[in-house]
DNA sequence: ATTATACATCAAAATATTTTGATGTATCAA
DNA sequence: TTGATACATCAAAATATTTTGATGTATAAT
């Protein structure tokens, strides 16, 4: 089990993870790799409903995955990449310890 | 927008996050970094029930995040680590992505 | 002041996921 | 060949998430 890195970590990358789990929320975090985009621009470009999308947004917010900045009636919503990198992180590890496993029932 | 990362590929990213998206499967993963784990183990280790866990490696299973193997009246259960390779490159270009944000609506 | 825009929030309905307990199947041991 | 073990599968119930449409709030333009 992973001993370094600790619960609350672990915590914080479940909710990243259910966050990121969501095929819309994908989609919106890809139209943000293209950097900042406000609730305008998302519907534009995923047809779908405000509600819907502000919906989603707050998960993600949520999850400490986006960062907002309002300005004026804007809201504009960026990837925030520490959070990207703690997943990043936790992948790793995995992959790391995954590389010497051992048997079990022995 | 990611171009590089084909629709295939997203989709599968997607049914490997969904797949992580769980307390108790994350959990079972975490006992796969130790190696390799019969349902049996499981059980002991998460007091989970026995449909439960079965229920939650299928899902891991068909997701690709994880192999199995028999061996008599025993599966062993361990991490891919090629699925967990292709989270990994999904995360990195996201992160590669997001460190030259553009402005938008203008 | 009034109206329009950009978005958030809410409650109800729709939908999806998870859990449970029962049953099924294959392997093994006696 | 009988019974036990290890696990999978199933259908129903429980629970959680998502969607919808209505309403609310702040900003800005007229």
């Amino acid at each position: 089990m992973l001993k370094d890195i600790s619960k609350v970590k672990k915590e914080n990358i479940s909710k990243l993870i259910v966050s990121f789990s969501d095929p819309f929320r994908l989609e919106i975090i890809d139209l943000m790799m293209d950097g900042e985009v406000c609730v305008c621009d998302i519907m534009k470009l995923t047809k779908l409903s405000q509600s819907r999308i502000s919906y989603h947004i707050k998960i993600l917010k949520e999850a400490g995955l986006i960062s907002d900045r309002q300005e004026g009636r804007w809201m504009y919503y960026s990837l925030n990449k520490e959070s990207l990198f703690l997943i990043k992180e936790w992948i790793t590890s995995l992959m790391d310890y995954s590389s010497n496993r051992k048997r079990c029932c022995e």
